[in-house]
RNA sequence: GGGCUCGUUGCACAGCCAGGACAGUGCGGACGCUUGCGGAGCGUCAGGUCGAGGGUUCGAAUCCCUUCGGGCCCGCCA
């Protein structure tokens, strides 16, 4: 039993009650009652004035008192308020129900994807530089998503594509080729910082100057589509280079995946052509013989201009590369690849990838019934024509959705600080143009200012502990800064705000978790769950238990709206209830036995509570920092 | 020009999808709290035409329409 589940019981109770008098059915809610309102409190009231053509107080005296034969099991009393609200009261059963409810291993676990197969692809960024800080953004969102996911029983594969032929690959190669730069970065720089950084920009930079230079490009670009060609073998070993690079990011972060898809194998496995056929067939696709787009093929996008996807000459463009593989990630085409082992990830599991070539591996499968596509708004335009072309071709609700975000803007004075000249508050960032800020960097610089908070506080801890307290503390920082607002709101960094560790952010969560862990040591015994818990009585405890219990109802809501942003929010509410708790309420210091177990399990289930939390946000849970 | 999106206190946000009881939180500002389990904390105060106008409703920050302002996207580039 959960509080969930008490909600759905008053609101089947109440319908029973709708149903008696005669009334029409009402879409009324059951839900928490804001403080100082009882527990909890229903709306019912409201819904049949009208119908019943009385006041809705009046309605809500003849629903609670009707509802007095439900009472007993959780709820002590039921009111109509003045306003029209009908409230009821809980009973001290209902603390002993809330502790051992959070004991419990599954708590928070909610069966809504019935082992659904989910295929979540993020990341997904080009292999010529570094991570910046807006592909951070888009990395946390799907890992994120992931965990919600797999929480509420979905079967979750997540994909990390490399697009390593397009044209931002072709840069770095005409860099390596043509430009002059040595293939070793000077001073051990990461590979791909050095890319990013250096070849990248200048080597754009020269196209601007050097118009000669520029048509290196697409000799390069046309190059990487034939596989057995010198220049697209050694740009396989250097987007592989960057890859790794890249990956330890990911993985400092926390973000693991199943399988990497290559562009290039895609383009080299044919599934366009596949594809392009059941397009003609189901007349999806038009040829056209007149107007601006004679001779391409072209697909209609509602509302829009039409889309060319086989350019005059015959060459696919971007957006048909992303269509073969949406209908490979659902399995709508014929698998065409073998996998192999990529490596073993940092937490102990494989990482897969593509290939063409014939192994003996087991078949594995990275399709679903299900796919989920994390890229920021940008491409919203590109998605939709993509989202409706595949409910074409499989007709399943949602089968293919495009999760969106808004993307990371730098403010004025970071782009000052790093540089560059900017008109108005804020900036787009530009991997062309150098406007970034390297995730590497970012998290580097929180872990050099948490160890030295930390080692202030924790003059006895030796400097390795400390070194992880702030490898954890920044990337739960990190984290929590990406996810905290909603998906549709645009980040602004500021790397002088970006340090900030008090109010809320994930130093304030992980405090309040450290604080628990420390009462808990210093309590000298275990906690002993087979109490009664009526003690906990002041509303500094109650508040803190009803916000344990909403668990699994802040878990329903982040899956099915797929929120990080909602799970982010109970942390925070979490945390503030127990802190205030902290301040206010004693645990150690009574003479009470029983209120000191009493009040130590309800430390021990909020702290257990809040680790599975912040655990949804790849957040980690330190016992000092 | 067309499409999408955001607009809530000095700043950054929550609440909006599933309309209701005093519109919450953080930062910044003013002030207070440690011979108490860690002050990365707690508490008090100041600060709001929920962009504007209309509509629906007993009731609108929330739903609908119009409008203004910011952002993004609209290539036979990727």
């Amino acid at each position: 039993m959960t509080l969930r589940l008490i909600l759905t019981e008053i609101e089947s109770n109440i319908k029973k009650i709708i149903a008696q008098h005669g009334f029409r059915e009402v879409e009324f809610v059951v839900e928490l009652a804001k403080p100082g309102f009882g527990d909890f409190t229903c709306n019912v009231a409201f819904l049949l004035a009208k119908q019943a053509g009385k006041k809705p107080y009046d309605i809500a005296q003849i629903v609670a008192e009707d509802y007095k034969k439900y009472l007993g099991n959780y709820l002590a009393k039921t009111e109509a308020h003045k306003s029209g609200y009908l409230n009821f009261h809980s009973n001290q059963k209902l603390n002993n129900l809330i502790i051992k409810a959070s004991l419990d291993e599954n708590f928070g676990f909610i069966d809504i994807g019935k082992k659904k197969s989910v295929i979540v692809e993020h990341t997904s960024v080009n292999p010529n530089k570094a991570l910046h800080i807006g592909h951070i953004r888009n990395l946390v969102i799907g890992d994120i998503v992931v965990r919600i996911l797999k929480k509420t029983n979905h079967d979750v594969k997540i994909l990390n594509y490399v697009d390593d032929s397009g044209l931002q690959v072709a840069d770095i190669i005409v860099g390596f080729k043509y430009g002059g730069f040595s293939e070793a970065p000077p001073n051990e720089k990461k590979f791909d910082h050095y890319c990013g950084d250096e070849v990248y920009v200048k080597t754009t930079e020269k196209y601007e100057s050097d118009k000669q230079f520029a048509e290196y490009r697409h000799k390069v670009l046309q190059a990487l589509e034939d596989p057995n060609s010198e220049l697209a073998k050694f740009a396989n070993i250097i987007t592989r280079k960057v890859l790794a690079e890249q990956l330890k990011t990911c993985w400092k972060m926390g973000v693991y995946y199943d399988c990497l898809n290559f562009e290039s194998q895609i383009i080299h496995s044919k599934l366009w052509d596949k594809i392009f056929e059941m397009l003609k067939k189901m007349s999806l696709v038009r040829f056209e013989k007149e107007g601006k787009n004679t001779n391409c093929w072209v697909i209609e996008a509602q509302g829009e201009e039409d889309k060319v996807l086989v350019r005059s000459n015959g060459v696919a463009t971007y957006i048909a590369k992303d269509i073969p593989y949406a209908a490979w990630k659902l399995g709508i085409i014929d698998d065409p690849f073998y996998y192999k082992k990529y490596s073993t990830q940092p937490n102990g599991t494989m990482l897969w990838e593509t290939t063409l070539e014939k192994n003996n591996n087991q078949k594995l499968k990275f399709s679903g019934q299900k796919v989920i596509t994390v890229i920021d708004s940008r491409q919203t335009r590109l998605q939709k024509i993509i989202t409706s072309l595949i409910t074409k071709l499989k007709p399943e609700k949602d089968a293919y959705s495009h999760l969106s975000y808004e993307s990371v803007t730098l403010s004025a004075d970071t782009v000052k600080a790093i540089g560059h000249e900017i008109e108005g508050k804020q900036a787009q960032m530009s991997g062309r143009k150098g406007i970034y800020i390297n995730a590497d960097d970012v998290i580097e610089s929180l872990e050099k200012r948490i160890f030295e908070e930390a080692k202030k506080r924790n003059t006895d801890l030796a400097n390795d502990t400390l070194s992880k307290i702030a490898a954890d503390v920044a990337v739960g920082t990190l984290r929590y800064e990406m996810i905290k607002q909603d998906l549709d709101k645009i980040i602004t960094f500021d790397l002088k705000k970006s340090l900030s560790l008090e109010g809320d952010t994930c130093s304030y969560l992980q405090y309040s978790y450290a604080r628990a862990s420390r009462i808990l040591e210093k309590a000298g015994s275990e906690p002993k769950f087979d109490s009664s818990f009526e003690l906990l009585s002041t509303d500094y405890e109650t508040n803190l238990l009803k916000m344990i219990a909403k668990f699994d109802i802040c878990i329903n809501d982040a899956a099915n709206n797929l929120s990080p942003k909602v799970v982010a929010r109970f942390c925070y509410d979490l945390a503030v209830s127990f802190n205030s708790f902290y301040e206010h309420v004693p645990v150690l210091d009574n003479d009470n036995k029983e209120i000191v177990n009493q009040r130590l399990c309800l430390v021990y289930c909020f702290k257990s509570t809040l680790e599975r939390a912040l655990d949804l946000l790849g957040i980690a849970t330190p016992r000092r920092m």
